[in-house]
DNA sequence: ACTGATATTTAGATAAGTCTAAAAATAGAT
DNA sequence: ATCTATTTTTAGACTTATCTAAATATCAGT
C-alpha cells in the first residue's frame, strides 16, 4: 500500500508536532504547518484514518498508529540521510539544503536508501545534529545533550541544533558557534538559566533559550 | 512556470519517440509508451499545447516546441546523471537503476543538478552509453560509434548500448561483452552485415542486429 | 470515390487534494 | 451553567489526471 507524496507529508508533520506535546495533534496546528486550510486537513485525516495510519476522533486531534509512525520515521530517515549527502558530498550550504531534501525524502526505493546509508558510512546524526533512525526505525542513543543540561566546567563542542530558523542560524554564526566549534562551559546562572562559555579566548553569555537549542558532545 | 511530474514524463517520451522518426509523435504511440489511454493523451497534449510546450494539430501528432525540447532534454540530463551516481557510487546493478532514476529525474533543483554533475566529474556518457547533455542542453560530440560502423581491424571497447531490454543485456553478458570489455573487430561479412570479433582469445560472430546496438570507442 | 479498419477526439464520469462559506462542537470566562 | 470566542467539521465546488464509451477523422485497398 503505497503512500502519496501528500500523505507522507501529513504523516511526517503529525509526527513532528506530536513530539512537542503528548496530546493529539490539532487540526489547526497541522494546517499551519502544511500551509493549507483546516478543512483540507480534516479531509486528509479522515483518509489517513481509513487507511489505519492515524487514530482520529472528531474534535480530538490525531495521533499516529504504529503503521503511520513507521512511515513517518522512515521519511525522517530519508530526509536526514539526503541532507548528509547534500552537505558533505555535494557541498551545499547550510540552509539551501532543506527544500531539496524535502523532495528527495519522498523517493520511494528501500534499496536506494540502504545503499545511500552505506555510502555515507551509516551516519547517526545529520549535519544539523538531528538523529538518524536506522532501517528498523530505531533512533541512536544520544551521545550528546542540550547545552542547558551539560555540567559546568566541561569542554565540549557543537554537535547540532534543535531550532533551524534563519534568525537562530544567523545568531549562532555571529557568535562564532558553528557546527563543530569547540568551547568551554564556564558557568550557569541559576536565576535565569543563562550560561557563560569561553571560545577562542573570548567569554560570552548565552541565554537559556539559546543554550537549550544547542546540542553538544558530552 | 513549473511542470508537474506527469507533464515532464509526457515531454520526455515525446522527445524519445520523436527521435525514431521525423514525423510528429502519434497519440497511440504515446499512450502505449506511457501505459495510459489514447484519450488521456489527447487531453494532456492539449494542455501542453496551451502552455506552448508542444505544437499540436488535431489528428496530426505532436512535436516539441523549443521550450518543450529544453525541458525534455533537461529531464534526460538529470536521468543520466543520477544513473551515473547510482551505478558508480552506490553500487547498483545494471537494470535496477532505471526505475529509481525515473523518480530522481523529476527532482526540481537546478543547483542540485549542477552540484551532482560536478561531484560526478562532468561525465559525458551514462553507464549505458547514453550521452549526457550539458546544462545548456548540448549533447557531447560522440567519441564512439556503433559497432556496425567501425572499420575492421580496429581494437576497441564497449562504451555503451543502444538497446536496454533484459533479453539483450542477458545476451551480451553471455557473450562476455560487458561494459568496458576490450576486443578486436576482425571482419565484417557484407552479405548479412554480421561481424566477427576476438575477445579473450575467443572468436565470436555477432549479427548486424547485435552490432548496431553496441557503442564502441573509435 | 467509396468502404472498412484503424487512429484520434469528444463527452461525461471518477478520484485525489484542495478551497470557501456555513454549521457544529469545544473551551474559557464569568 | 451559560455565553462567547475559537476550533473543527461539513457541504459543495474546483483542478488535475485519468478512464470508458461513443463519435469522428484518416488511411489503404479496391
Amino acid at each position: 500500500m503505497a503512500q502519496s507524496f501528500t500523505e507522507e507529508n501529513y504523516l511526517k508533520h503529525i509526527y513532528k508536532l506530536s513530539r512537542k506535546s503528548d496530546k493529539g495533534v490539532s487540526t489547526n496546528a497541522l494546517a499551519e504547518r502544511l500551509e493549507t486550510k483546516a478543512s483540507s486537513v480534516t479531509d486528509m485525516i479522515k483518509k489517513l484514518a481509513a487507511k489505519k495510519l492515524v487514530d482520529y476522533k472528531k474534535y480530538q486531534g490525531v495521533t499516529l498508529t504504529n503503521k503511520g509512525l513507521k512511515i513517518a520515521v522512515d521519511i525522517i530517515r530519508k530526509h536526514r540521510l539526503w541532507e548528509v549527502f547534500l552537505l558533505e558530498h555535494l557541498g551545499f550550504g547550510g540552509t539551501e539544503v532543506h527544500e531539496v531534501a524535502e523532495e528527495l525524502e519522498h523517493i520511494n526505493s528501500p534499496e536506494l536508501v540502504e545503499r545511500l546509508d552505506k555510502f555515507l558510512g551509516y551516519p547517526k546524526y545529520d549535519p544539523h545534529g538531528g538523529p538518524i533512525p536506522d532501517n528498523k526505525g530505531v533512533f541512536p542513543a544520544p551521545a550528546r545533550v542540550r547545552l542547558n543540561e551539560l555540567e559546568t566546567g566541561k569542554k565540549t563542542k557543537v554537535m547540532g541544533i534543535a531550532e533551524h530558523s534563519n534568525a537562530f542560524l544567523a545568531h549562532l554564526k555571529k557568535l562564532g558557534l558553528e557546527l563543530g566549534q569547540e568551547f568551554l562551559l564556564k558557568e550557569r546562572f541559576d536565576f535565569d538559566h543563562s550560561v557563560e562559555i569561553e571560545l577562542n579566548d573570548k567569554t560570552i553569555q548565552l541565554s537559556h533559550d539559546v543554550a537549550k537549542n544547542i546540542f553538544v558532545a558530552y
